[in-house]
DNA sequence: TTAATTTTGTAACATTTGTTACATGGAGTG
DNA sequence: CACTCCATGTAACAAATGTTACAAAATTAA
């Protein structure tokens, strides 16, 4: 049980002591349901009526179009909420099937409960919301990296955002950038290259410098 | 005022009434404001503390990066909230400036009286969190479909979703689907016109039938 | 109905990106 | 120091997508 604090409560009354944590839980009405490897969590078309924080182990969603043929969606390793963009949609059902890939446990708040809480705990209400409000961020950046046209239009976005002085740092590795971009890294190695070489940046080991910043602009 | 309960409350406490929500209204503090053509509403870097329910007017946003030089990011008709992603979230600042392309009008309301109101009425909590939640959906949806590579995988993607007993019915057009996808219109075309050619897919004036779906999956 | 307008299909070619394979260079280890 | 292990750069070629232009079909207006 101490996953609770670590990873739900704690993601939604993160100003609170571990001790006071620990009162707050005791006052959320919760289950836990325990899968073994194999076994469904949820299928598809479902109501979303629960909370369902995965605590441990790690589960695959797929969408079943036809018997025996399946299509594969992702992974997720706990700790992570499986519906927590359903649970107040007005589609609130799953669009996937929910299977165990290992033994894996999960807490099932009820909606009302959520609701109740939220409404009792000013903490728990804004730690649920930044919890998704900062889902809904990283949603919107991953959406607008991928919405431009071409690598270097990525790259200048990118670039251009975490520059200060026209100075930047990369903050990862090629290869994690290039995954970040949905492209291959080869692909992205060769555009950075190809921008040193057109003097419109300069780039050595995870750190460089806009050179030419009408140029980047020219690329979104 | 008439706009009020048409976007923002009734955007949030959809199971109320007219009257209802008219006096609802009333009891959360909000402020307005006016802005001129070409006039800042906010800067990058500004902290959200209120949130800004754009409800007449447009506006545009941008990244400023050096005097004289903006990238322009995007264009926002009301009636639409400025900020919501934000308002909740760890790094509350505007990434961008957000200027007035025509005269407009904000709602503001504190994120402390969101709070408020949230924790009084269950009807408000249920309809913002419904408002954030169909959102985040959306965006999911978005981001699964630029994250398959190809055009096909996409078309896959998306046929299978809406499609029963393997019919299936676009329900836009070509050049909206492109747009959807962040394709360009011919190369969806021939996209289609390959898997029709292939015996994967039958499509005629905008609906169509899977024929082979052992090989729309292999797309994804 | 015809005419006008919009949407869609198609083709030829340009450009970008993916793929594969290998070279280089640094960080850490013995 | 030599050696291994990764991350990265690079090159040649394949494949996918974009671009442009135009024709055909569908839709709408007159």
């Amino acid at each position: 049980m101490e996953n609770l604090d670590l990873l739900f409560f704690c993601a939604t009354c993160r100003d609170k002591s571990p001790e006071e944590v620990v009162k707050i839980k005791c006052t959320i009405p919760h289950s836990i349901k325990n899968y073994k490897k194999g076994e469904y969590i949820v299928y598809q078309g479902d109501k979303v009526e629960y909370l369902y924080m995965l605590v441990k182990g790690k589960v695959k969603t797929e969408i079943v179009s036809d018997p025996g043929l399946t299509l594969h969606i992702e992974e997720i390793q706990a700790p992570y909420p499986l519906a927590a963009a359903f649970l107040f949609a007005d589609n609130n059902r799953f669009p996937v099937d929910v299977i165990a890939l290992e033994d894996s446990e999960i807490i099932l708040v009820r909606k009302d409960s959520i609701e109740k809480q939220m409404a009792e705990c000013p903490h728990f209400l804004r730690g649920f919301m930044a919890f998704t409000a900062n889902r809904m961020q990283f949603l919107s950046e991953r959406l607008k990296i991928f919405s431009l046209k071409g690598i270097k239009a990525k790259i200048a976005f990118y670039l251009l955002q975490r520059a200060k002085n026209n100075e930047f740092e990369l903050g990862r590795s090629i290869a994690s950038l290039a995954e970040y971009f949905g492209v291959e890294r080869p692909s992205l190695s060769r555009a950075i290259s190809e921008m040193v070489r057109d003097g419109i940046i300069e780039f050595k080991a995870g750190k460089g410098k806009i050179i030419n910043r009408n140029a980047m602009k020219e690329m979104l």
